[in-house]
RNA sequence: CGCAGUGCAACGC
């Protein structure tokens, strides 16, 4: 089983199968969590209809189907963009007499927002209570980021003090979550706070945690802190990576300090990182609103140059 | 008793 679960996991799912239909039943017999397993990485690999097949397979077996294998299989089939087949597994999960638990809610609600059914994201947070179990640290985090995406950020500022008040305690996600939800919301200030609180309170925060501030202040044209910033994050050991100079080339950009993009891009080559498409698309996009048209066409040049794909 | 399923930041219109 650790076995299976390591090779899927490493993007090895033919190796995890092989494994799987080699088995010698007379010596070794796949149990529950066997399947678990394959079926969960089957849809992780993007093989939900695989997944689903093993799933009947399970049951045909004789073996009970829990909270852990619908949770894989609702995964698998929002991940492929199937969310039907998504609400279809849930219903058929509560058919059969199974029970969800928090993780399977949880990753229920995720699914859902991500799909944009935000007033059904909504309801399955209140579900959860409904159902008898206490919200956890993930599921507010699903919640907020869920809303957030949706457009709904200005809600960050009450849940995150509903949280507080019931003696939540946010771990580095947590806190990354509320940071970009209070950045999107015009209150990078705030933002700004709890990163400094984490420190406090010896959460360390990572790059994305700096990557969500830096970007919160660049859309708002505070580029002279975004940098500083970054220039921290920097000097405390915090590896910087593509997003974080992206949002700052984006944000030179757009306000026209297109030189000091240019370097940034460069420092960024320097330090070893390849700018994707979304860095070349930013300095693209900040040429043209320039009307440097001509310098825009040398820039599509080199992105190709430099052997990445145009969007 | 051990092995399986949940949350985070960047671009255009």
């Amino acid at each position: 089983n650790v076995m299976i679960n390591r090779l899927s996991k490493a993007r090895k799912i033919d190796e995890a199968l092989s494994i799987f239909e080699g088995l010698d039943h007379k010596v070794c017999s796949p149990n529950a969590v066997t399947f678990c397993t394959l079926i969960d990485g089957l849809g992780r690999n993007g093989r939900i209809d695989d997944a689903y097949k093993l799933y009947e397979k399970m049951v045909d077996s004789g073996l009970i189907a829990n909270a852990v294998v619908f949770t894989s299989l609702i995964k698998g089939f929002f991940n492929v963009g199937r969310p039907k087949d998504g609400h279809k597994v849930y219903k058929e999960m509560l058919r059969s007499g199974c029970f969800p638990d928090l993780t399977l809610l949880n990753t229920y609600m995720d699914c859902v927002f991500k799909a944009g059914e935000v007033d059904k994201g909504r309801a399955l947070f209140e579900e959860i209570k409904t159902q008898g179990f206490v919200p956890d640290i993930h599921s507010f985090s699903v919640l907020i980021n869920g809303l957030v995406k949706a457009g709904f950020a200005r809600e960050t500022s009450q849940i995150y003090h509903k949280m507080k008040e019931q003696g939540y305690v946010l771990d580095t996600r947590a806190y990354n979550i509320v940071i970009d939800g209070f950045c999107k919301s015009g209150k990078v200030n705030k933002a700004y706070q709890l990163l400094e609180e984490m420190k406090t309170k010896e959460i360390v925060p990572t790059v994305v945690t700096y990557g969500a501030v830096i970007d919160g202040l660049s859309k708002i044209d505070r580029l002279d802190e975004a940098y500083m910033l970054f220039e921290e994050a920097k000097s405390i050991g915090v590896p910087m990576n593509v997003m974080v100079y992206s949002s700052l080339i984006d944000g030179f950009g757009k306000v026209g300090r297109i030189d000091e993009a240019y370097l940034i891009m460069e420092e960024m080559m320097q330090s070893g990182l390849t700018p994707n498409v979304y860095t070349w698309n930013c300095l693209l996009n900040a040429l043209t609103k320039a009307e440097e048209i001509n310098e825009a066409l040398v820039c599509f040049q080199s992105m190709k140059d430099l052997k990445c794909t145009p969007n």
